[in-house]
DNA sequence: ATTTGTCTATGACGGTGATCATATTCCGGT
DNA sequence: ACCGGAATATGATCACCGTCATAGACAAAT
């Protein structure tokens, strides 16, 4: 159990030109000219998580822009009462909070490694006055904040209509879609993607295995039939 | 039942003084001094729709930025098999699409008036490099998305954990602080923002007559005890 | 005045899935 | 090697709520 502090992350050094690299890897600034990536690189810094450490608390103040530079990281909502969705799954290359940066005040969030990670930062007032200066991040954030707005409304009408099974293949093949065939997530991990209970997650999975379309082990899941899944979860999440 | 470019609306005049006033009361505008706030009331035109008249629909491209100068919109997502969410009540001020100028692809909403309603649009390449200009806008539209965000899951995790009268009270409380004691709204669009069935919203309006919180009548319910529904319903939503 | 459609209202039914409980397996830590 | 915690697995129960059906009230239209 991961508590508050516990594990803070370990400042370590990561070569300009990596992180130059990880940059024109990034979706947000796509379309940015190469003098404009090395000048927001030679604002980052790096620091490394370990498997369950914390990179940001719900409720704590919006101090950096966070990029995904190795490793996984799961950024979830949590209610008073316990419930917890997980929002967005980062890996590499991947922005674990866009609108902090221009609010500075906190939101409902919070972001988990989920393995050994790497995350860079870059100071909150570094970033915006950066994003305001070159349009194309302004636009590409916005685009990504339409479609995290989709998506989430897409959720909720599949909370509405759709039965667990089929929320949990929808689930399957966006993962499949992003990580490939192993998929290495407990149920409970699942359970969080697909807005139900990890018992619920777990008898599904039983019925996807006993129909061959996955085998699974503790902490991962294998597709073994793709094509079938696809065709059982005609949509994708946004993830 | 509102077909299709049924009611596409009638271009009206409004003076530019009133237009630069509906400007002054728009959030996305807020810190904007006077001389912009004129150059973009320039650029808009007003457009008048009936009740039930669609101010947009769903898949088609983005022309316009557009906000309501009086009346009220129902933003709304619906699905393949027909469930419907309301995701948006906007009255005047609102704007009702603010990632579709960045992108100008369609997405997945469409907007209605739910009474007769007069419609301000600013072309998009016009809104757009207007906001661009002033970096405020831009400021101000991705808080406002992050609060879209923040709802949206919100709104999961009421899905998940709450039951259908709890989230009943939060939308009737919700629609109490915007809009007053009498909301003049049905079962069947109440039920769109709570996320169930009309059936389920009539009974649990029942019940809610029962306890002396609402009275109801045909297409209209008065909350009678403000005090008693901001007890039960501890958040609000936005919408 | 009659009709038509929308909105409200309520009953009956049945399934889904959350909850609680228990058991077993697997992995990591000491 | 042992122990403790986490993850998987599965059964039993039962309440919520979606679905279908029916009926009446009200408003607007012809």
């Amino acid at each position: 159990m991961s508590l508050q502090g516990a594990n803070l992350g370990k400042p370590i050094n990561i070569d300009f030109a990596e992180r130059v690299d990880l940059f024109k890897n990034t979706f947000v600034f796509e379309g940015l000219g190469d003098d404009d990536i090395k000048e927001i690189a030679g604002m980052a810094f790096a620091k490394r998580f370990a498997k369950g450490g914390s990179i940001f608390y719900q409720d704590e103040p919006c101090e950096f822009f966070h990029v995904v530079a190795r490793g996984l990281v799961k950024v979830s909502i949590c209610s008073f009462s316990g419930s917890r969705i997980t929002y967005l799954l980062a890996d590499r290359g991947e922005p674990l909070n866009l609108v902090g940066p221009f609010t500075g005040s906190p939101r409902f969030i919070s972001a988990e490694a989920l393995e050994e990670t790497i995350v860079v930062h870059v100071n909150r007032e570094d970033f915006l006055s950066f994003a305001i200066k070159n349009h194309v991040v302004i636009i590409n954030i916005i685009s990504i904040l339409g479609s995290a707005i989709d998506s989430a409304n897409g959720r909720i009408i599949d909370m509405i209509e759709k039965p667990v099974e089929q929320r949990l293949l929808k689930v399957l093949y966006t993962l499949y879609e992003k990580f490939g065939n192993t998929l290495k997530f407990t149920s409970n991990e699942l359970a969080e993607l697909a807005g139900t209970t990890t018992e619920s997650t777990l008898r599904a999975m039983g019925r996807l295995r006993k129909r061959g379309i996955i085998t699974s082990g503790r902490g991962e899941v294998s597709i073994t039939r793709p094509a079938k899944l696809k065709l059982l979860s005609d949509e994708t999440l946004w993830v």
